[in-house]
DNA sequence: CGCGCTATTGATATTCATCAAACTGCGTGG
DNA sequence: CCACGCAGTTTGATGAATATCAATAGCGCG
């Protein structure tokens, strides 16, 4: 990797594109000062890795922008996702010296890091980023829970269709539109990525890609973007028992 | 079901058998006062629902004694298990009206209530609670993604013997042995909710127990009990990547 | 232009699910 | 007391879903 972008960028966290979603959602302006002296950006290119499972981690993060994947390996190098990190995200655990899992950078990625003791300690003299922290945390854990479902008990084919629903409903989100209809948006995963989150080879992801897009539910410009002319249908092959889904 | 044995049994804080590691784990006496008068006791025979997926909850709680379940369940009747509840965890999501999962007794089952109003007031005013609270769910997290690889990459034979693994080291802990050469221990779990918590059916868990006894991994005497005759054997076979696997 | 990376598609193998039958232990009622 | 039934479990035969191995195709980039 010739170049070693170290972009460091500096906001103000009042505009901050995450400031509303983030650990710091609910910072009176006292606090987000105080969190604003610890704070610095680190920025990753695409593919490169974050940190490794195992490793010393002295900082905590945010997500302001990209995407990063959390993901274990075993010894023999079979590998599954265990966390899609997205913006307003947070990665690491206060109290924890070492990385428990590899972080790694799927696309361009801005973090808005804290050095772990600081944070910890501001965790401590205030309540609202710990109030925040567990609010996201058991989100979390419901996500992680929603994945179990679909890892333990899907077909290839209905674990390709929640992924692609859960992708376009975040894509809807940002843009502000409900997942109703039509909508489009470009993957932000491999399929050997995609292969990694759904338990399954990437040679399964693409026939039943191709499988879905032959049948209909879905459209392809490319390799990599995605049109769904009728999300519903979309939402009936992913076959969750709650059309709403994910939460949020 | 000829007994409705509803035993309200009331403890002393002081006197319970989760206290040092359930929500109330860092409470003060004057903390803990406040939790006392809000507190009561349920009791579950062993196969109850304490409570369906959607239905309101008015209350959240800890384990004290037994076992119980959490499962998810698609329409056409697939179910997975997504969390299995050892005494002192914690059950219910202050914030959220409603049950996101099947809460099911396992074993019989005494469970230490907090109305959710005054528990979340409790939550707001005292900081104790919210942060073991919030340690208690970052464990939670780490558990669901361990389980996330075991799920999606994880063959029948080692997600029983992780599965095994997990039972033994919990009840080596509860009887303060480290989990080392020969120990033995009686399943909390039929077949079947074995296969709902390894995403397999229960012919193959029945299969793949009878293998693992086959090959002297394991011994067993009736149906339920089991003997390790070589812990670290059973690892291997579970193919974990850190042998310590599940942290506690 | 051709190399390397990602993706697709095909042929085959393997694992696990499904369908089916029978066994075990235990409590109940005849 | 014994027979019966039932829930939980085991085992067998078969099939379907997905992994594995292999070849080829697109595509961006040096």
């Amino acid at each position: 990797m010739p170049m070693q972008d170290m972009h460091i960028v500096h906001h103000e966290c009042g505009d901050c594109p995450i400031r509303h979603r983030a650990v710091c959602a609910r910072c009176d302006s006292d606090e987000l000062t105080r969190l604003e002296q610890i704070k610095y950006y680190r920025s990753y290119q695409a593919g490169q890795t974050v940190i490794w499972s195992g490793d010393r981690m002295d900082f905590v993060a945010s997500v302001v922008t990209g995407i990063a994947t959390l993901t274990q390996t075993m010894e023999d190098g079979r590998r599954q996702m265990v966390g899609l990190l997205l913006p307003s995200d947070f990665v690491g655990r206060p109290g924890r010296a070492t990385a428990a899992y590899d972080v790694t950078a799927t696309t361009d990625l801005v973090m808005c890091c804290f050095r772990k003791k600081p944070f910890e300690d501001l965790m401590q003299t205030t309540p609202h980023v710990g109030q925040r922290l567990l609010e996201m945390t058991l989100d979390e854990l419901d996500a992680a829970r929603e994945w179990m479902l679909l890892l333990g008990r899907k077909t290839a084919r209905e674990k390709i269709a929640s992924l692609l629903g859960i992708i376009a409903r975040r894509d809807a989100t940002l843009k502000l539109k409900a997942p109703k209809g039509a909508l489009s948006f470009d993957l932000p995963l491999t399929r050997e990525e995609m292969a990694d989150y759904l338990g399954l080879t990437l040679e399964t992801v693409s026939r039943q890609i191709s499988a879905l897009k032959r049948d209909g539910v879905i459209a392809l410009e490319g390799k990599r973007h995605v049109t769904i002319p009728d999300f519903d249908r979309l939402m009936e092959e992913a076959a969750d028992d709650s059309d709403g889904g994910f939460l949020d």
